[in-house]
DNA sequence: CTGTTAGCGCCTTCAT
DNA sequence: ATGAAGGCGCTAACAG
């Protein structure tokens, strides 16, 4: 009845290209997969011919039932909106190319209902292996899939889900920001984190700003998430007195937007009244006020790293989980000239 | 040799659930589609046992491999790291999400040989619509495509291909920014946008820029293009003599982020010197200066429509092909307050 | 209602 | 070096 559905059944097969060519589907399939060295010249040069002429291409689906390779890698993307996740996405994605493989991502908009309707779709199209960048609620799940394929975490950790991570070195990155800080002059400081929702990479950077402030007796710092009162937490951050000059330490992209804002609406001279550091290096930070001082995380490496990963336990690694962390780059913008001006 | 391609052989098949249920893997079968309804009682609560039990799961690859239909979409975009590319996506996805289908993504980062590729891909891996944002080069592979399924295109033409079509209504768009530029007391104006690469949407607003100028004699109006020139043309303009007050239109996002960053370099103070009006609205337009005005695009319901339009081609409607214009919405910041400041 | 029988397009022994 | 035959997991007639 529909045009297309009879279309899709004309496409031209294996068995075509062998009548085309005179030689039999075997010879074909040796043509298309890795053992042409088997084949005469002249039957090579006569399937070549074939499919040129046909505009013939293997079918993928039924290469994939058959061998049980579809070469096709799953990325679980918790926020498809997030410039992290697109750059990480972009970097994973020009990996799987550069081997031959393809990507298939699905976005699961923080919500768990879809991050479970996807595991099964990617389960389905059988995937050789998954990078996740989840909370990763269905443990089940995801355990299931970890027996039955390779699995890397990208950025944040999985609960009680042992696997390889690739990410960034938080402590140290949260290290580089406190000591551009204090270098700086700042001496108050608060950092806006996105909810904590068990995010690991969060919980690390809050962590590790609540104990470099103890180890550092000239400073002193809070922790406010991001939430419906987080313009009176800031302003009352400001208003208050404290030990000297003000910073905001934002954990994340989101946080950078989200502070950014608060501090406008609060009628702020970006940034003469308060010092901005944020985590995290997007297009538009050199663009607001001063300039915000940017921790840069290498997306691109990441993706690529966390591809890779992958690629090693197909080819049969079964060592001992890894982690790899990262180290991030200061960029260092007018958000954090000092309290000296 | 990989402890996974052993895993993956070992996954529990429709034969597994059939035995276990004591039926015919036709019954199964029929479980799993569309044919519950014939049934029994039994036999359906059997299966539905055997199945959980088993964790079973059906193998698209093979459904598709016999159906012809793998519930798959395609999508070729241009450049994934262009925030209204990545909006257009999530609206797709989500539409694709509810109606059961999924989307692979394909970023052909500018490079005709990736589109290339991509298309290749997404052919082998039989998807059965494609919803494309590219210059569309190639229009041979397209145009076998299209012979095989059907294809939308959003936000740009491609030339000679003729399909449905999803974008915004460009010559209404720059006409509210022309009158919203004029009423606000701006006369001098500089259009800025990416390079002429043969995108349609690009050309459609600059076409409609140059006659709204030649149409309202209070106006004058030039355009420039992004290039290492960019900076020495703006500064130009901002120097030379004019009709009036100054005012600058970015044709997209890009152009948005390139001419803000020109701005800054010159030291201006953003925006008391010149105006600016942009199409798109990033998240970060409001933060910049006194912010920036903005001609948003619908791009949820855009990517939506587009799905749909997929949708309906699927579903056997052979009519004439179709362009959908959605509409901008103005939305009002600092950057046009007007020349009377 | 249910089972049997053929394939979908391709790969892979096993012969030749 | 090449071909024939069987099967990957599933669906779609056809019988019963």
């Amino acid at each position: 009845m529909n045009s297309f559905s009879a279309a899709q059944r004309s496409r031209v097969t294996m068995l075509d290209v062998a009548e085309r060519a005179g030689v039999s589907k075997a010879s074909v399939s040796r043509f298309i997969g890795e053992d042409r060295a088997l084949l005469s010249e002249a039957i090579a040069r006569r399937i070549e011919q074939a499919i040129s002429e046909l505009g013939y291409r293997p079918n993928q689906m039924a290469r994939g039932l058959k061998r049980g390779r579809t070469r096709l890698i799953g990325m679980l993307v918790a926020d498809i909106r997030n410039p992290y996740s697109i750059a990480v996405m972009h970097g994973v994605e020009t990996a799987c190319r550069r081997h031959g493989y393809s990507l298939v991502v699905c976005n699961t908009d923080r919500d768990d209902e879809q991050e479970r309707q996807h595991l099964a779709l990617l389960r389905a199209y059988n995937i050789e292996g998954l990078i996740v960048n989840t909370l990763g609620h269905h443990r089940d799940e995801l355990l299931d899939l970890r027996s039955e394929m390779p699995l890397v975490l990208v950025d944040r950790k999985v609960d009680r889900l042992e696997s390889d991570l690739v990410g960034l070195d938080n402590p140290a990155a949260v290290k580089i920001a406190l000591d551009h800080l204090e270098q700086r002059g700042y001496r108050d400081l608060l950092m806006v984190t996105e909810p904590f929702d068990g995010t690991s990479s969060r919980i690390e950077r809050v962590d590790s700003f609540k104990s470099g402030i103890e180890q550092r007796p000239a400073l002193a710092g809070a922790v406010v998430e991001i939430d419906n009162q987080l313009t009176a937490r800031i302003q009352a951050f400001l208003a208050q007195p404290g030990p000297g000059p003000k910073a905001l330490f934002c954990a994340n992209g989101i946080a950078a937007l989200a502070t950014t804002q608060v501090l406008r609406e609060s009628g702020c001279h970006l940034f003469d009244d308060v010092g901005l550091i944020a985590l995290d290096d997007l297009d538009w930070y050199p663009l607001v006020g001063s300039g915000i001082t940017a921790l840069a995380q290498p997306t691109a490496e990441i993706g690529a790293r966390a591809f890779e990963c992958l690629l090693q336990r197909l080819r049969g690694d079964n060592g001992p989980v890894r982690t790899v962390d990262f180290a991030a780059q200061l960029i260092e913008r007018g958000s954090t000239l000092g309290a000296s001006r």
